[in-house]
DNA sequence: CATGGTCAAGTGGCA
DNA sequence: TGCCACTTGACCATG
């Protein structure tokens, strides 16, 4: 029926123009050199640089954009409340949530790759929380709602099992109310790992928890489910309107050679949202420039 | 100042 | 046992 189309965390056309991004970062030597005074400093100007985007957001009729997970370079090392910059940068946060709430803008998050809540590892398992405890604690300083209209997702990882998801759920268990509200799981591109039949049957039906459907990774590890059926059936694990993300293959739209997985600089079709109401991240490298090029295709 | 190598993270595959 | 690929963009040293 309609599908609102956003794109994820860097906009190339700022950055380019004015240095404004919200990934500020450094190495490790740099932040065991300077701590957490210089990461409270990145964070300050980044948390500043969020406010420019969402306004530019606005300015361009975007709806629909993620925020990267990038603000607070190692912020596995520190609580927020650590920060010299602190009231500071609370304030930014605050800022920006106030925009994308006013220009009805619906903000997201992609906590990173290492997220791995099903771990066998404790250590891991405690850094995950950590992580998730964090972009929680940041989406709560923006004022952001805490439901899945402002998703945090993350995919399961790792291959299936029932232990994976054991120790998945058992994790999940010791999340706050307010992060375990917004979470969101989506499919993996991964033969042995977690499709969306399996994140269906193996987590919403245990906790109710709605599923990110990946057009893309779909297509690597569709587990006998047509894409049609997947969508639709991820759409429904949805309490509030379905957040999914759309990629094309860069190996196969741009003629290089590569890892057909890897995404392409722009998208080259409509999406088929079959009659759902959805709202959708683009995920191209070439950012808010694809976002145009697809507003454009007819 | 431009370029290209390096760096973070966790897991699984493979030697 | 341990190394490499996987992924990705910013960092940072080199020239």
């Amino acid at each position: 029926m309609s599908h609102n189309v956003g794109y994820c965390c860097i906009n190339l056309t700022l950055q380019k123009s004015d240095n404004i991004t919200t990934n500020r970062d450094m190495i490790q030597r740099t932040f065991l050199e300077r701590g957490v005074s210089y990461a409270s400093e990145l964070a300050l100007q980044n948390s500043r640089d969020l406010i420019k985007i969402l306004e530019w957001n606005a300015a361009n009729n975007i709806k629909v954009f993620r925020v990267s997970s990038g603000i607070f370079p190692w912020n596995a090392k520190y609580e927020l409340t650590d920060l010299p910059d602190y009231d500071a940068i609370a304030h930014n946060l605050k800022i920006a949530g106030d925009v994308a709430l006013r220009t009805n803008q619906r903000l997201s998050a992609h906590p990173d790759h290492f997220v791995k809540l099903g771990s066998e590892k404790p250590t891991v398992v405690d850094n995950s929380i950590h992580d998730l405890e964090h972009h929680s604690a940041v989406f709560d300083l923006m004022g952001l709602p805490a439901s899945h209209y402002a998703p945090l997702n993350i995919h399961v990882g790792m291959n299936f099992s029932t232990d994976t998801v054991n120790r998945w759920l058992a994790a999940y268990d010791r999340l706050s109310d307010n992060c375990k509200k917004r979470l969101v799981v989506e499919n993996d591109d991964k033969s042995s790992a977690f499709s969306v039949r399996q994140l269906y049957y193996h987590l919403y039906k245990a906790i109710h928890i709605p599923i990110t459907f990946d057009y893309f990774h779909h297509q690597f590890h569709d587990d006998g489910w047509i894409e049609k059926d997947a969508l639709i059936t991820a759409a429904f694990t949805w309490d509030v309107r379905p957040l999914f993300h759309y990629s094309e293959s860069k190996n196969l739209n741009e003629n290089v050679s590569g890892n057909p997985r890897a995404h392409a600089d722009y998208v080259f079709s409509r999406i088929n949202d079959y009659g759902m109401n959805i709202d959708v991240d683009l995920e191209a490298k070439a950012k808010e420039l694809a976002l145009f090029k697809y507003r454009s295709l007819t």
